[in-house]
DNA sequence: CTGTGCGGGTAAC
DNA sequence: GTTACCCGCACAG
Protein backbone atom coordinates (compact mmCIF):
# COMPACT_ATOMS: atom_id res chain seq x y z
CA UNK A 1 0.00 0.00 0.00
CA UNK A 2 1.34 3.25 -1.28
CA UNK A 3 4.41 1.74 -1.88
CA UNK A 4 4.42 3.40 -5.26
CA UNK A 5 5.14 6.76 -3.47
CA UNK A 6 6.99 5.49 -0.62
CA UNK A 7 9.59 3.83 -3.09
CA UNK A 8 9.58 7.46 -5.33
CA UNK A 9 10.51 8.89 -2.08
CA UNK A 10 12.88 6.85 -0.97
CA UNK A 11 14.63 6.81 -3.66
CA UNK A 12 16.05 10.37 -3.53
CA UNK A 13 18.48 11.28 -1.14
CA UNK A 14 17.45 14.66 0.11
CA UNK A 15 19.94 16.98 2.59
CA UNK A 16 18.30 17.32 5.67
CA UNK A 17 18.24 21.20 7.32
CA UNK A 18 21.44 20.41 9.11
CA UNK A 19 23.10 19.23 6.44
CA UNK A 20 23.02 15.55 6.92
CA UNK A 21 22.43 13.33 4.13
CA UNK A 22 19.22 11.36 4.66
CA UNK A 23 19.71 8.88 2.88
CA UNK A 24 18.35 6.58 5.24
CA UNK A 25 14.78 5.21 5.99
CA UNK A 26 13.07 4.60 9.90
CA UNK A 27 13.06 0.59 8.78
CA UNK A 28 16.78 0.35 8.19
CA UNK A 29 17.94 -2.09 10.26
CA UNK A 30 21.04 0.08 11.07
CA UNK A 31 20.39 3.94 11.05
CA UNK A 32 23.06 6.21 10.06
CA UNK A 33 25.49 6.91 13.36
CA UNK A 34 28.31 9.39 11.75
CA UNK A 35 25.46 12.39 12.13
CA UNK A 36 27.56 15.29 12.14
CA UNK A 37 24.60 18.03 13.61
CA UNK A 38 21.42 16.99 14.31
CA UNK A 39 18.23 18.89 12.64
CA UNK A 40 16.23 21.61 14.59
CA UNK A 41 13.21 20.53 16.24
CA UNK A 42 10.24 20.79 13.80
CA UNK A 43 6.81 21.23 14.84
CA UNK A 44 4.75 21.07 11.80
CA UNK A 45 6.73 18.67 9.77
CA UNK A 46 5.11 18.11 5.94
CA UNK A 47 6.03 15.82 2.98
CA UNK A 48 7.99 13.09 2.75
CA UNK A 49 10.81 14.68 5.16
CA UNK A 50 13.13 12.85 7.54
CA UNK A 51 15.16 14.59 10.33
CA UNK A 52 17.64 13.41 12.71
CA UNK A 53 17.52 15.04 16.66
CA UNK A 54 19.69 15.09 19.32
CA UNK A 55 18.31 12.42 21.79
CA UNK A 56 18.40 15.31 24.25
CA UNK A 57 15.96 17.25 22.43
CA UNK A 58 12.79 17.34 24.81
CA UNK A 59 9.87 17.83 22.11
CA UNK A 60 11.08 14.95 20.14
CA UNK A 61 11.72 13.09 23.45
CA UNK A 62 8.05 13.91 23.51
CA UNK A 63 7.76 12.68 19.65
CA UNK A 64 5.97 16.22 20.06
CA UNK A 65 4.01 17.52 17.05
CA UNK A 66 2.11 20.38 16.24
CA UNK A 67 -0.28 17.93 14.37
CA UNK A 68 -2.59 16.38 16.11
CA UNK A 69 -1.30 12.62 15.61
CA UNK A 70 -2.47 10.17 17.46
CA UNK A 71 -0.62 6.36 18.14
CA UNK A 72 -1.00 3.55 16.00
CA UNK A 73 -0.08 -0.06 16.39
CA UNK A 74 2.20 -0.94 13.97
CA UNK A 75 3.12 -3.83 16.04
CA UNK A 76 7.09 -2.54 16.15
CA UNK A 77 8.29 -1.65 19.51
CA UNK A 78 11.05 -0.15 18.19
CA UNK A 79 9.40 1.99 15.57
CA UNK A 80 6.93 4.80 16.73
CA UNK A 81 3.94 5.06 14.08
CA UNK A 82 1.55 8.12 14.49
CA UNK A 83 -1.21 9.34 12.01
CA UNK A 84 -2.63 12.29 11.77
CA UNK A 85 -6.10 13.24 12.99
CA UNK A 86 -6.83 16.23 10.37
CA UNK A 87 -8.82 19.43 11.81
CA UNK A 88 -12.21 20.28 13.24
CA UNK A 89 -13.92 22.90 11.61
CA UNK A 90 -17.19 24.30 11.81
CA UNK A 91 -19.82 22.70 9.89
CA UNK A 92 -21.33 26.13 9.07
CA UNK A 93 -17.51 27.15 7.29
CA UNK A 94 -18.44 30.02 9.24
CA UNK A 95 -15.82 32.72 9.59
CA UNK A 96 -14.87 35.04 12.90
CA UNK A 97 -15.32 38.71 12.39
CA UNK A 98 -12.08 38.87 10.53
CA UNK A 99 -12.62 36.43 8.17
CA UNK A 100 -10.52 34.03 9.99
CA UNK A 101 -12.12 30.22 10.49
CA UNK A 102 -12.43 27.90 13.19
CA UNK A 103 -9.41 25.27 12.90
CA UNK A 104 -9.69 23.14 15.71
CA UNK A 105 -7.55 20.37 17.20
CA UNK A 106 -8.92 17.21 17.22
CA UNK A 107 -8.55 15.31 20.73
CA UNK A 108 -6.08 12.64 20.55
CA UNK A 109 -8.29 10.37 22.94
CA UNK A 110 -11.26 8.64 20.79
CA UNK A 111 -13.71 9.01 23.45
CA UNK A 112 -12.80 12.66 23.67
CA UNK A 113 -12.86 13.12 20.35
CA UNK A 114 -16.42 12.05 19.89
CA UNK A 115 -17.30 14.36 22.59
CA UNK A 116 -15.85 17.55 20.67
CA UNK A 117 -17.68 16.42 17.52
CA UNK A 118 -20.73 17.20 19.84
CA UNK A 119 -19.88 20.31 21.03
CA UNK A 120 -20.42 23.42 19.41
CA UNK A 121 -18.38 25.77 16.82
CA UNK A 122 -16.96 28.39 19.44
CA UNK A 123 -17.23 31.20 16.60
CA UNK A 124 -21.11 30.02 15.46
CA UNK A 125 -22.46 27.74 17.95
CA UNK A 126 -22.84 25.45 14.71
CA UNK A 127 -21.71 21.76 14.51
CA UNK A 128 -18.00 20.79 14.86
CA UNK A 129 -16.76 17.99 11.87
CA UNK A 130 -13.53 16.17 11.65
CA UNK A 131 -12.35 16.84 8.33
CA UNK A 132 -9.89 13.58 8.14
CA UNK A 133 -6.27 13.81 6.65
CA UNK A 134 -5.77 11.79 3.62
CA UNK A 135 -2.40 13.12 2.73
CA UNK A 136 -1.38 9.57 2.38
CA UNK A 137 -2.50 8.39 -0.59
CA UNK A 138 -5.90 8.56 1.22
CA UNK A 139 -4.50 8.08 4.29
CA UNK A 140 -3.69 9.92 6.88
CA UNK A 141 -0.16 11.32 6.92
CA UNK A 142 2.20 9.15 9.12
CA UNK A 143 5.18 10.01 11.19
CA UNK A 144 7.09 7.61 12.69
CA UNK A 145 10.05 7.90 15.79
CA UNK A 146 12.71 6.18 16.32
CA UNK A 147 15.67 6.15 19.30
CA UNK A 148 19.03 5.09 18.28
CA UNK A 149 21.79 5.94 20.68
CA UNK A 150 22.39 9.79 20.75
CA UNK A 151 19.83 10.47 18.08
CA UNK A 152 16.20 10.35 17.74
CA UNK A 153 15.20 9.30 13.79
CA UNK A 154 11.86 11.09 12.56
CA UNK A 155 10.40 10.37 8.97
CA UNK A 156 7.25 11.94 8.07
CA UNK A 157 5.00 9.83 4.91
CA UNK A 158 2.39 11.99 3.38
CA UNK A 159 1.42 15.62 2.86
CA UNK A 160 -0.64 17.04 4.98
CA UNK A 161 -4.23 17.89 3.00
CA UNK A 162 -6.05 19.99 5.37
CA UNK A 163 -5.36 23.13 7.38
CA UNK A 164 -3.66 23.26 10.44
CA UNK A 165 -5.50 22.52 13.41
CA UNK A 166 -4.68 24.80 16.65
CA UNK A 167 -1.05 23.45 18.29
CA UNK A 168 -1.22 21.52 21.72
CA UNK A 169 -0.91 24.56 23.54
CA UNK A 170 -3.09 26.72 21.98
CA UNK A 171 -6.21 23.91 22.05
CA UNK A 172 -4.98 23.72 26.00
CA UNK A 173 -5.41 27.34 26.95
CA UNK A 174 -8.99 26.91 24.89
CA UNK A 175 -9.73 24.58 27.06
CA UNK A 176 -8.66 26.23 30.18
CA UNK A 177 -10.53 29.14 29.01
CA UNK A 178 -13.75 27.41 28.24
CA UNK A 179 -13.59 25.97 32.18
CA UNK A 180 -13.10 28.85 33.39
CA UNK A 181 -15.50 30.63 31.73
CA UNK A 182 -18.09 27.60 32.64
CA UNK A 183 -17.04 28.66 36.24
CA UNK A 184 -17.44 31.59 36.14
CA UNK A 185 -20.55 31.56 34.09
CA UNK A 186 -22.20 28.76 34.90
CA UNK A 187 -26.11 30.39 33.77
CA UNK A 188 -24.81 31.85 30.27
CA UNK A 189 -28.15 31.79 28.28
CA UNK A 190 -25.90 31.50 25.54
CA UNK A 191 -23.75 28.99 27.18
CA UNK A 192 -26.97 26.69 28.70
CA UNK A 193 -28.41 26.86 24.65
CA UNK A 194 -25.10 25.38 23.48
CA UNK A 195 -25.63 22.68 26.00
CA UNK A 196 -28.71 22.11 25.21
CA UNK A 197 -27.90 21.46 21.76
CA UNK A 198 -25.22 19.38 22.28
CA UNK A 199 -27.18 17.43 24.27
CA UNK A 200 -29.73 17.13 21.66
CA UNK A 201 -26.89 16.62 19.04
CA UNK A 202 -25.70 13.49 21.63
CA UNK A 203 -29.30 11.84 21.26
CA UNK A 204 -30.09 12.64 17.98
CA UNK A 205 -26.94 11.67 16.35
CA UNK A 206 -27.73 8.09 17.32
CA UNK A 207 -31.20 8.46 15.07
CA UNK A 208 -28.87 10.34 12.85
CA UNK A 209 -31.18 13.00 12.60
CA UNK A 210 -28.52 15.76 12.23
CA UNK A 211 -29.84 18.32 10.20
CA UNK A 212 -32.62 18.76 11.90
CA UNK A 213 -30.78 20.82 14.41
CA UNK A 214 -28.77 23.24 12.39
CA UNK A 215 -31.91 25.78 11.64
CA UNK A 216 -31.58 27.18 14.59
CA UNK A 217 -27.68 27.26 15.27
CA UNK A 218 -27.11 30.91 13.32
CA UNK A 219 -29.39 32.70 15.59
CA UNK A 220 -26.45 32.49 17.87
CA UNK A 221 -23.64 33.58 16.18
CA UNK A 222 -22.14 36.62 18.64
CA UNK A 223 -22.36 40.28 17.43
CA UNK A 224 -19.38 40.94 18.78
CA UNK A 225 -15.97 41.42 16.85
CA UNK A 226 -12.74 43.58 18.39
CA UNK A 227 -12.21 42.91 14.64
CA UNK A 228 -8.38 42.68 15.02
CA UNK A 229 -8.18 45.81 17.05
CA UNK A 230 -5.26 46.00 19.46
CA UNK A 231 -5.45 47.04 22.85
CA UNK A 232 -3.19 50.00 24.65
CA UNK A 233 -0.77 48.12 26.39
CA UNK A 234 -1.94 49.76 29.60
CA UNK A 235 -5.09 49.45 28.76
CA UNK A 236 -7.50 46.46 29.34
CA UNK A 237 -10.80 47.59 28.19
CA UNK A 238 -12.22 45.28 25.66
CA UNK A 239 -13.08 47.21 22.34
CA UNK A 240 -16.32 45.30 22.46
CA UNK A 241 -16.49 45.97 26.63
CA UNK A 242 -18.93 48.51 26.40
CA UNK A 243 -20.98 47.77 23.19
CA UNK A 244 -21.98 43.96 24.23
CA UNK A 245 -20.31 43.08 27.18
CA UNK A 246 -22.12 43.34 29.88
CA UNK A 247 -20.33 40.98 31.86
CA UNK A 248 -17.24 41.57 34.37
CA UNK A 249 -13.77 41.71 33.10
CA UNK A 250 -12.23 38.61 34.57
CA UNK A 251 -8.68 38.88 35.24
CA UNK A 252 -6.57 35.94 33.34
CA UNK A 253 -3.50 36.09 35.78
CA UNK A 254 -3.43 32.18 36.42
CA UNK A 255 -4.57 31.79 33.05
CA UNK A 256 -2.03 33.72 31.80
CA UNK A 257 0.64 31.88 33.88
CA UNK A 258 -0.66 28.72 32.51
CA UNK A 259 -0.77 29.54 28.93
CA UNK A 260 2.79 31.16 28.86
CA UNK A 261 4.45 28.85 31.82
CA UNK A 262 7.88 28.92 32.56
CA UNK A 263 7.96 25.22 31.79
CA UNK A 264 6.32 25.66 28.46
CA UNK A 265 9.20 28.52 27.58
CA UNK A 266 11.87 26.53 29.34
CA UNK A 267 11.34 23.48 28.37
CA UNK A 268 12.39 25.58 24.30
CA UNK A 269 14.58 27.84 25.12
CA UNK A 270 16.62 26.10 27.48
CA UNK A 271 17.59 22.70 24.97
CA UNK A 272 18.08 24.96 21.93
CA UNK A 273 21.68 26.24 22.12
CA UNK A 274 22.40 29.36 20.73
CA UNK A 275 25.10 28.25 17.90
CA UNK A 276 22.80 25.96 16.29
CA UNK A 277 20.04 28.52 14.59
CA UNK A 278 17.06 26.93 13.23
CA UNK A 279 17.13 26.79 9.53
CA UNK A 280 13.71 25.53 8.74
CA UNK A 281 12.99 24.22 4.91
CA UNK A 282 9.69 25.14 4.59
CA UNK A 283 7.57 22.24 3.58
CA UNK A 284 4.63 21.60 1.52
CA UNK A 285 1.92 23.79 3.14
CA UNK A 286 -1.95 23.16 1.20
CA UNK A 287 -2.93 25.65 2.78
CA UNK A 288 -2.00 28.09 5.22
CA UNK A 289 -4.67 29.42 7.21
CA UNK A 290 -3.50 29.07 10.70
CA UNK A 291 -0.21 30.60 11.12
CA UNK A 292 -0.80 32.75 13.68
CA UNK A 293 1.11 31.58 16.90
CA UNK A 294 1.98 27.84 16.36
CA UNK A 295 3.67 25.79 18.56
CA UNK A 296 6.64 26.22 17.53
CA UNK A 297 6.36 29.52 19.04
CA UNK A 298 5.75 28.51 22.37
CA UNK A 299 8.70 25.90 21.91
CA UNK A 300 11.11 28.58 21.16
CA UNK A 301 9.35 31.28 23.15
CA UNK A 302 8.40 33.50 19.95
CA UNK A 303 5.13 35.08 18.38
CA UNK A 304 4.47 34.26 14.87
CA UNK A 305 2.69 37.42 12.78
CA UNK A 306 0.92 35.69 10.01
CA UNK A 307 1.51 38.15 6.88
CA UNK A 308 -1.60 37.62 5.46
CA UNK A 309 -4.19 38.41 7.95
CA UNK A 310 -3.01 38.71 12.00
CA UNK A 311 -1.21 38.01 14.75
CA UNK A 312 -3.81 36.43 16.53
CA UNK A 313 -3.52 32.72 17.02
CA UNK A 314 -6.66 30.78 15.72
CA UNK A 315 -7.59 29.80 19.16
CA UNK A 316 -7.60 33.22 20.38
CA UNK A 317 -9.92 35.12 18.22
CA UNK A 318 -12.71 32.96 18.45
CA UNK A 319 -15.01 35.23 18.79
CA UNK A 320 -18.57 33.69 20.86
CA UNK A 321 -20.07 35.40 23.69
CA UNK A 322 -19.63 31.56 25.08
CA UNK A 323 -15.57 32.23 24.63
CA UNK A 324 -13.59 34.56 26.53
CA UNK A 325 -12.14 36.96 24.37
CA UNK A 326 -7.67 36.93 24.49
CA UNK A 327 -6.60 39.96 23.59
CA UNK A 328 -3.25 39.94 22.54
CA UNK A 329 -1.44 43.35 23.48
CA UNK A 330 1.99 43.92 22.12
CA UNK A 331 4.07 46.75 21.19
CA UNK A 332 5.40 45.23 18.36
CA UNK A 333 2.51 43.94 16.46
CA UNK A 334 2.90 44.98 12.89
CA UNK A 335 2.24 42.86 9.38
CA UNK A 336 5.40 43.13 7.42
CA UNK A 337 5.97 40.75 4.58
CA UNK A 338 9.89 38.97 4.96
CA UNK A 339 11.29 40.79 1.74
CA UNK A 340 13.21 36.57 1.54
CA UNK A 341 9.68 35.04 1.90
CA UNK A 342 9.35 33.44 -1.56
CA UNK A 343 6.40 31.90 -2.68
CA UNK A 344 5.08 29.22 -0.67
CA UNK A 345 7.57 28.40 1.38
CA UNK A 346 7.73 30.04 5.17
CA UNK A 347 10.96 31.28 6.16
CA UNK A 348 10.60 31.09 10.35
CA UNK A 349 13.66 32.29 10.64
CA UNK A 350 13.11 35.96 8.85
CA UNK A 351 9.53 35.72 10.57
CA UNK A 352 11.09 35.80 13.91
CA UNK A 353 13.55 38.74 12.96
CA UNK A 354 10.72 40.80 11.80
CA UNK A 355 8.56 40.04 14.79
CA UNK A 356 10.64 39.65 17.60
CA UNK A 357 8.32 38.95 19.99
CA UNK A 358 9.47 36.83 23.15
CA UNK A 359 6.89 35.00 24.54
CA UNK A 360 7.97 34.59 27.73
CA UNK A 361 8.69 37.86 28.22
CA UNK A 362 5.08 38.71 29.43
CA UNK A 363 4.71 41.33 26.51
CA UNK A 364 1.54 40.31 26.17
CA UNK A 365 -1.34 40.57 28.37
CA UNK A 366 -4.03 38.19 27.79
CA UNK A 367 -7.53 39.53 28.96
CA UNK A 368 -10.61 37.35 29.17
CA UNK A 369 -13.88 39.16 28.90
CA UNK A 370 -16.94 36.92 29.03
CA UNK A 371 -19.85 38.09 27.52
CA UNK A 372 -23.21 37.66 29.07
C1' DC B 1 -10.39 14.12 31.77
C1' DT B 2 -7.08 13.86 28.36
C1' DG B 3 -2.67 12.60 26.26
C1' DT B 4 0.51 9.04 25.45
C1' DG B 5 2.49 4.56 24.62
C1' DC B 6 1.93 -0.39 24.38
C1' DG B 7 0.16 -4.38 22.54
C1' DG B 8 -3.64 -7.83 21.19
C1' DG B 9 -6.53 -8.42 17.53
C1' DT B 10 -8.67 -7.99 12.77
C1' DA B 11 -8.93 -6.94 7.86
C1' DA B 12 -7.35 -5.89 3.22
C1' DC B 13 -3.93 -6.30 -0.11
C1' DG C 1 4.65 -9.35 5.15
C1' DT C 2 2.82 -4.68 5.21
C1' DT C 3 -0.38 -1.33 6.41
C1' DA C 4 -4.50 0.59 8.57
C1' DC C 5 -7.41 0.62 12.29
C1' DC C 6 -10.10 -0.86 16.52
C1' DC C 7 -9.88 -1.77 21.26
C1' DG C 8 -8.42 -1.86 26.13
C1' DC C 9 -4.95 -1.07 29.51
C1' DA C 10 -1.61 1.52 32.25
C1' DC C 11 0.43 5.61 33.44
C1' DA C 12 1.09 10.62 33.79
C1' DG C 13 -0.22 15.40 34.34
Amino acid sequence: MLKAADDIMDQEDSTSQSGEMTSWDINDIKLPQDVKQTDWFQEWPDSYVKHIYSSDDKNAQRHLSSWAMRNTNNHNSRILKKSCLGVVVCSNDCSAADGRKIYLRPAICDKARQKQQRKCCPNCSGPLKLISCRGHGGYPVTNFWRHEGPFIFFQSKGAHDHPRPETKLEAEARRSIQKGQTAVSPTSPRLKRCREVESLIGEMQSQEAWPLLLSNQENYISPCSFNGHLLDKNSQENPCTDKCCNGSTLSLADLHCEIISPQSCMDSSIQHVPNKPPTTKAGYHPSRPNPGLSGDDFYEGKLHVNYNSSYIPSSFYHLSSEDPYFIMNSAHHHQQPSPLTKGNEWDFEEERKYTNLDYCNTEMIFSLYPLR
